[in-house]
DNA sequence: TTCAAAATCACCCGAAAGTATGAGTTCGAT
DNA sequence: ATCGAACTCATACTTTCGGGTGATTTTGAA
């Protein structure tokens, strides 16, 4: 436990020690070298200077530095969020009656639902369903929601 | 843009005046108060401890934020890569068949056409298939093909 | 106004899908 | 060995789908 204590404070014992030192090397200098009086100021300028110093990079080794934290989404092509390619439905020629019956076909309606859905008959669902089928070129139901899918015209 | 360089080292001169204003200050203190010559370490350490609290205060000051730029990726759930969620499968408890029937089935296969690939007969995969509407708790083919594109099952 | 495309609806018919039920085979685990 | 799950197939029946055809109404553009 101390020793835990003495090694997470080491860095400060560390600088304490050091600024020991350093005020020591100071009084030696003092006593080597008889300062001048007139250049007292100087003297003193100096470890003004040197000790701001130490005190910037004391505190630049010591602060954690300061971060920022951006972030960046990186680019998502999720499926939520639907683009509908009109290009394609443009090419098919696809009329907006004739998509809005192919989404619900994607959902999984059956024609009677869906006309239930639009508040049509059964058989205008028919028509409109064949009609997509013929210009999709597709057989089934199926294949359409799957082309649909794939030129991303349905989510 | 004379100004503006002024402007940009604002900080750094002000920084400069103060220091020259308290350098200024201790002169005039040493002036007033005649030092007492054993207390001169004293003194010299007052000016270091301070003088290392201005550094530690300008650096904190002066350092720039470091910007760190983390880029979070949100889930892409793109086709291209498809995992089947085998989770989600034995949840619904679909047999490797079944499932087999519901991947053809998805790509808009009929059940003619299933038969034909798997070389079965054609009322073989009717039961497969009504097997896996009863497991998948739907009534058509393309409402099971829409709910096991949501659970991840099929592509 | 006129004209074409879109949208609506109807009827018929065959094909496909889906339901229900029963039954034989295969294969791995107990 | 036997038991169950998975797989297979069949028959019979209902519903839905899809093709073909034709007709009327609506609507937007020329």
């Amino acid at each position: 436990m101390a020793s835990n204590l003495l090694a997470k404070n080491k860095l400060t014992i560390l600088y304490g020690l050091c600024l020991a030192v350093l005020l020591f090397l100071l009084k030696w200098l003092e006593l080597k070298f008889v300062i001048i009086n007139n250049a007292y100021e100087v003297y003193m300028g100096a470890i003004a200077v040197f000790f701001t110093a130490l005190g910037i990079w004391l505190a630049l080794k010591l602060t954690k530095p300061k971060t920022v934290v951006i972030e960046k989404q990186v680019y998502v092509n999720n499926s939520a969020e639907f683009i509908i390619n009109n290009i394609e439905v443009e090419k098919l020629g696809l009329s907006k009656r004739e998509l809005e019956v192919l989404q619900l076909m994607a959902e999984g309606l059956s024609n009677q639902e869906i006309s239930e859905r639009l508040f049509v008959s059964l058989n205008t669902i028919k028509t409109h369903s064949a009609k997509v089928f013929e210009k999709m070129e597709v057989k089934r139901r199926t294949q359409a929601v799957e082309m649909g899918k794939r030129l991303s015209i349905i989510p």
